[in-house]
DNA sequence: TTGTATGCGTTATCAT
DNA sequence: ATGATAACGCATACAA
C-alpha cells in the first residue's frame, strides 16, 4: 500500500496525490476529493521513513532527562510532550541516569535518529567541568539544544530557567525575618541547579548579617529517612538550627520527620521550607511550605521558545521564570 | 556524507560498507578494519531514514500512557525505557490523557510511525464497553501490543499484570482479622485494575461474613485534600467505618488526614492501607502500609515478553506477578 | 492544473 | 569475498 496504489486508484499521478497529501494549492478540488476519497478507503498512510529520506527530518524532537520518575522531571516530561505534540512533533524519551558517558552517548544516539531538536530537562546536564559540557555544544551545531534549568552560553543553545538563586535567597531572607536565626540549608546534588539555591541561601544570611558558616549548609543523599537521620546526628553532634530549607520537597519532608521525631513544634520552634511544591508537599503532616518553580510554564516556555527556532525567528538565548513561595504549615513567612 | 563517501575513501563499494555495518559475515577482516577506520575518520553514521525504507523498521517501541507524572507510571515509563534500550530500542513515548477519542488518535499516530510495537501502560485504556477497545485490537493487527495492567484477550495482545483482586482481597481479610470491622473502601477510577480491587475488597467481606453495603465502597477524586473532605462528610452523615483501603496512596494519604483532623489514632483506633507503595507512602505521618505492585517487575517483564514476541517465539498472552503488603505505621497487620 | 523523471541513502539480490 | 544494480516510497524540479 503505497502512493503508486492511491495514484492508480484515482487515475492521477504520484505527483497529484503527493500534493494533496502535503495541502499543495495547485490541485482541483474536484481532484483533491477524488484523491481523499481513495486514500480513505484503501486506509492509506503515507510511509514516513521514505519521507523523512526526502526531507531529512520525521518532526521528532529528542527529550532527554535523567530520570523520568523523579517528580519534576515527570512533569516537564509530560507537559513537554504534550505541548510538543500540539504542534506536530513526536516525542524521543530518554532516561539517561546520571552518568557523563551515558549521557554523551545518549545524547549522540538521539542526533543520529535525526531528531529536529534536543531538549536537556533538568540541571543535572551542566558538568562543572567546561569540557564535559563539549558533548552539548557538538550537539548544538546540529540541531537547537533546548536546556531546561541549566544555562550554557553558545549559539544555537536556548535555556529556559526558574531563578532558583532568588527564591532562594527571598525564602531565606523570610524565614530570618520570621524570627529563624540558625536556618540550615539542605541540598543532594552538585547541578547547576542546586548550586544557585546554594548561593541563594549563603547570601541571604551574608545579608542579614547571621554568621554563615560552613556547617549551616549540608550535602544528603535524596531520601526522606537518611535525611531524617542525617538532622539527628547533626543535633548529636551539637549543630544547633531552627529552621530547614531543602533544595528538594523529599529532604524538607526529612526534615518535618526529624522535628516530630524530636518532639519540636511546627512552625513554633522549627520551621521547614521544601522546593518544587510537589506532591510530597501536600501530603507531609504539616503541609509543606514550599517554593513552585511553575514547571508547567516552564516547559511550554521551552516548546514554545523552540518552536520560534525551528521558524527560523531570532530568539534569545535565556529565559527566565520567576518562581513562587506557596505558604502552608511548616513555616508561616 | 553518506555510504559512497565512506566506499570511495576505503576504495570498496557500497555493497561492502553495509555488509560491516550490518557485521555480514562474508567480509574480509582486513577489508572491515579498512571500512572501520575509514568510518571512524569521516564519522560517519548510517542515515535512520533510508535504513527504515529498507527494512520498514526503526528499532522503536511507542509507549502510551495517560499522564507521565502519575507516580506509578512515570515509574513504569522509566523502567521500560531503560530495559527497551538495553534490548537495542528506541522510545517514542505518547502521554494520552484519559479520553477514549484522544487515546485512540494516538494510538494511530504511533501506527503511522512504524513504530516496531505499542506498550499501553496503565489499566486506564481498557474501557469497559468492549467495542470502545476495538482499537486496541485493530493495532495488535499490525504490531504486537503490550498491556501493562489491563487484560484483553487476543491475538498479539500480550498482558502483563499484578494480582489487584488478589492483593486487595488479601490486604482486606488482613484488616479484618486484625480487629477492624468496618472498613471502607475508597477508589477514584473505572479501570479495569480499580475494578479489580474493588471484587477482591468486597468479596473478602463476603467471605468473612461481614455485611458488605453500599456505603463500604465510595468512588472519590485522585487527590489528598478532597479525598479528606469526602471522608468527613460521610462520617458527618453517619457511615460507621475503622479503616480505609485506598485504591491509591494518594486516597490513602487523604485517610490518614482524615483521622488527624478527626483525632482518632493510628492504627489504634483507625487503619489506613494503601496501594502502590509509592513516595508517598514514606511521605505520610505515621508512613502507609501498602501495596507494592512491583513496577519494575511489571515493566522489566513486558519487555522481556515483547523482546520474544518480536523474535518469533510462542509467548503466553498473560503474565501475572503477585503484590506485596508492605506493612509500615498506619495498620500493623 | 497535472504528469514525468530524478534523487534521497540504505539493504538485498544477483552476478562475478 | 566483492561489486553492480534494483528496489524501498516519497517529494520535487521541471516539463507540458
Amino acid at each position: 500500500m503505497n502512493i503508486y496504489d492511491v495514484s492508480e486508484k484515482a487515475g492521477v499521478s504520484i505527483a497529484t496525490v503527493s500534493r494533496v497529501i502535503n495541502g499543495s494549492a495547485n490541485v482541483s478540488s474536484k481532484t483533491r476529493e477524488k484523491v481523499l476519497a481513495v486514500m480513505e478507503e484503501l486506509g492509506y498512510t503515507p510511509n514516513v521513513f521514505a519521507r523523512g529520506l526526502g526531507l531529512n527530518t520525521m518532526n521528532t524532537i529528542g527529550i532527554m532527562c535523567a530520570d523520568s520518575s523523579d517528580p519534576f522531571l515527570a512533569n516537564a516530561v509530560y507537559y513537554l510532550e504534550q505541548n510538543l505534540r500540539k504542534n506536530g512533533y513526536d516525542s524521543f524519551l530518554c532516561c539517561t541516569g546520571y552518568e557523563l558517558s551515558t549521557k554523551q552517548n545518549y545524547l549522540k544516539l538521539l542526533l543520529s535518529k535525526r531528531v529536529d531538536a534536543i531538549i536537556l530537562v533538568g540541571s543535572n546536564f551542566l558538568e562543572a567541568a567546561k569540557k564535559d559540557n563539549q558533548y552539548m555544544i557538538d550537539a548544538a551545531n546540529e540541531v537547537p539544544v533546548m536546556l531546561i534549568n541549566g544555562y550554557l552560553a553558545h549559539p544555537n543553545i536556548y535555556c529556559t530557567l526558574c531563578d532558583d538563586y532568588q527564591a532562594v535567597y527571598d525564602g531565606t531572607i523570610r524565614l530570618i525575618e520570621a524570627g529563624y536565626r540558625r536556618p540550615l540549608f539542605l541540598y543532594c546534588s552538585r547541578s547547576y541547579s542546586a548550586l544557585q539555591k546554594l548561593s541563594g541561601f549563603r547570601d541571604a544570611l551574608s545579608a542579614s548579617g547571621l554568621p554563615a558558616p560552613e556547617e549551616s549548609v549540608c550535602l544528603c543523599a535524596n531520601d526522606i529517612a537518611q535525611t531524617k537521620e542525617l538532622l539527628c546526628s547533626l543535633k548529636g553532634r551539637g549543630l544547633v538550627f531552627d529552621a530547614v530549607f531543602g533544595a528538594e520537597d523529599s529532604l524538607a519532608v526529612g526534615a518535618v520527620k526529624y522535628a516530630r521525631e524530636q518532639g519540636l513544634r511546627i512552625p513554633e520552634e522549627f520551621a521547614v521550607v521544601g522546593y518544587n511544591n510537589s506532591m510530597l508537599a501536600v501530603c507531609s503532616e504539616p503541609e509543606l511550605t514550599s517554593i513552585d518553580n511553575h514547571v508547567e510554564t516552564l516547559s511550554i516556555t521551552t516548546v514554545s521558545t523552540l518552536m520560534r527556532v525551528l521558524g527560523g525567528n531570532d530568539v534569545p538565548n535565556k529565559t527566565t521564570i520567576s518562581n513562587e513561595l506557596v505558604v502552608r504549615g511548616t513555616a508561616r513567612l
